[in-house]
DNA sequence: TTGTAGGCGTTATCAC
DNA sequence: GTGATAACGCCTACAA
């Protein structure tokens, strides 16, 4: 496998022009004039306040349409600090759960008129200060941390929260007074999954994962719930486990980790009837372990992982537990917005659970 | 192939605490009544102004960093009508490569201390004017359109030049005054591949793939580079097309298609050596027809395809050409932003090529 | 080199 | 109901 050189060739320059005159923008004032009223009716008109006569709002209205008039939201926004931005803090914006956060506060915004301003923090605790930071100089109404940089220093929080701005986290597992956090359910989600296999008649389910040294909410919640789940049915556990899997790893690194663990479990003399990969990138390594030796899923062997990242796109289909990521976007926005427009919400924390969604990697698509 | 209905449940309410009480925030003058100077030498001190006393200038810029000052941007943008921020207008922030449309601009503003706001435009022309308005009442100093609506109507593009924003267009074959595009060089990256399979003794190539109704500059020029390179290599020319493909085709249908021409040419007693798909969906249909024949990629036939979304997460991961998006996210911002900064850069076009990503799916691999 | 005053577009608080 | 007027935080002539 190896990569061309990139190539980025220049164009050619078809035509040149002069600076655009700048032209000014329609403001209150212009309206006003054009009226021959005060700026200040005007302002009232267009925000539809209480005490103003009707016939003047509607030719306020009008002639605002008709002059092509857009509220300054940084104006509006000096006076009163708000500004209808939520800002938004992920990891980065390649992996495509994070995509799936904004994209989800994204539709909430949109329909409530909001703007979002998306940040990244790298995945370090740096990186996550600087952007909240960036979003406290644009004065965002509200911010959404879903950047997993630790668990210790949310003094940068605190900092946003104390100015008065609404901060929602999502899928850090931590308890600060007067911030509300939306997390993933992971350990009923996992039995939830095991229940399907249990139904479609498996017994011998090994689980392909990892072990991290930094306790990862999700994945203790997922071996715990494999575990669980594999005791109450009173079967023997079957761990396959990368121990000590360090942060950051790349998508290509654990499609490796999941084929070596794989591999392994396929030197045995008799095979598990299902392989639950801890995400979608250990269950394509154990697909590619299975097809290097043809195995056919499902077949010959049942694939299910917790994550839904590629595994619509696969062949076969998998089956999988997809993350409420998009969802805890949509949530957060809302909250946020609820509050930033007054209504006072409690604050505390929400589970999400994960969706099932059975594709065609288990047995019950071959009935 | 069915969903679980999705549930989400509310966890428990863990703390309420009343309303954070509001700090406002550092400003200019607080420095200024802490040095015992004016407001305007702070603010001079903190541009950099050169016609400030050094001393001045580090006494200033000492406190600001003590106070934890942070400039408003919405302070600033009210006066100069520049906020560093830059707006890009995409279709859908789920499309994997609108995200990298962001990704790439977020990048490069990042680097330059500018942030981004992202508007959807949902794919219609009325939400990409919605759009073009949200972003000038947030006076961005750029604008990102990577939103292929059509190609007439451009009038709120030419409102946002006019008021002295900087526009870049991704993608959308136009020619405006004033206006720069980057466009993807479809013809001759295609014309690259085709020359990889030759390379690889491929002499007979199906093309799967679509016709579109609708002029799509990527199509027209992949089925050109298709042809052109089979016509100079003096082969016969293989197209398996679905004719007048509609507009908006989800990816599950794309597979569905792609699935369904190339059951269509396993049917032939015999068999091209390779196929080039369209893009990855249709690659993608391509392999689950190969592998409920039980044919071997590569080993049996060669699949590789344009456009390079899940390629990468295959089994095996497809040799494609992965379109330039992030860059032309990362090409644009950097335009943009010279431009803002006053650099005036002549207007015109720029191609940028795809890149030529070599996996497994085709027979150099195997050796 | 530094200070003063005016203004950017909007909202809010007075009067009338 | 409406109209002045004073903020909001910052920048920029112009004056000192």
């Amino acid at each position: 496998m190896f990569l061309d050189k990139h190539t980025l060739k220049k164009g050619g320059v078809i035509n040149k022009i002069p600076k655009v005159v700048e032209i000014m923008s329609i403001t209150i004032k212009d309206i006003a004039k054009e009226l021959d009223i005060s700026f200040s009716t005007v302002s009232r008109a267009l925000r539809d306040d209480p005490q103003i006569a009707e016939e003047t709002r509607k030719r306020v209205k009008k002639m605002a349409k008709s002059m092509g008039y857009r509220k300054s939201s940084i104006g509006s926004a000096l006076v009163t600090g708000k500004n209808n931005v939520l800002g938004v803090i992920v990891t980065d914006m390649v992996r495509p759960f994070n995509l799936s956060i904004i994209g989800g506060a994204e539709k909430v915004a949109r329909d409530n008129e909001f703007n979002i301003i998306s940040c990244n923090s790298r995945s370090t605790l740096e990186g996550e200060k600087y952007a909240t930071e960036v979003l406290m100089s644009q004065n965002v109404s509200g911010i959404i941390v879903a950047s997993l940089s630790g668990f210790k220093d949310v003094d940068h929080i605190l900092v946003a929260r104390d100015k008065g701005v609404e901060v929602a986290v999502i899928n850090r597992f931590i308890n600060i007074d007067g911030i509300h956090t939306f997390v993933g359910e992971y350990l009923n989600s996992t039995i939830c999954m095991m229940k399907h296999l249990f139904q479609e008649g498996h017994e011998e389910i090994a689980f392909v994962g990892f072990d991290k040294p930094l306790i990862s909410q999700p994945v203790v919640e997922r071996l715990a719930g494999y575990g669980r789940a594999m005791k109450e049915a009173g079967l023997k556990e079957d761990l396959v486990l990368r121990p000590n899997l360090e942060m950051n790893t790349t998508p290509e690194m654990e499609i490796e980790i999941g084929w070596e663990l794989t591999e392994k479990i396929l030197t045995r003399k008799h095979l598990p009837s299902a392989i639950l990969a801890i995400n979608d990138f250990f269950a394509l390594g154990a697909l590619r372990a299975l097809y290097s030796k043809r195995l056919i899923v499902p077949n010959d062997i049942t694939v299910v992982c917790c994550s839904d990242v590629v595994a619509p796109y696969q062949v076969p289909p998998l089956t999988t537990l997809r993350e409420p990521y998009h969802i805890a976007g949509e949530c957060a926005a809302q909250f946020l917005i609820e509050r930033i427009k007054g209504n006072m919400l409690p604050i505390g924390y929400e589970k999400l659970d994960c969706q099932l969604v059975i594709r065609e990697s288990c047995r019950c698509s071959l009935r």
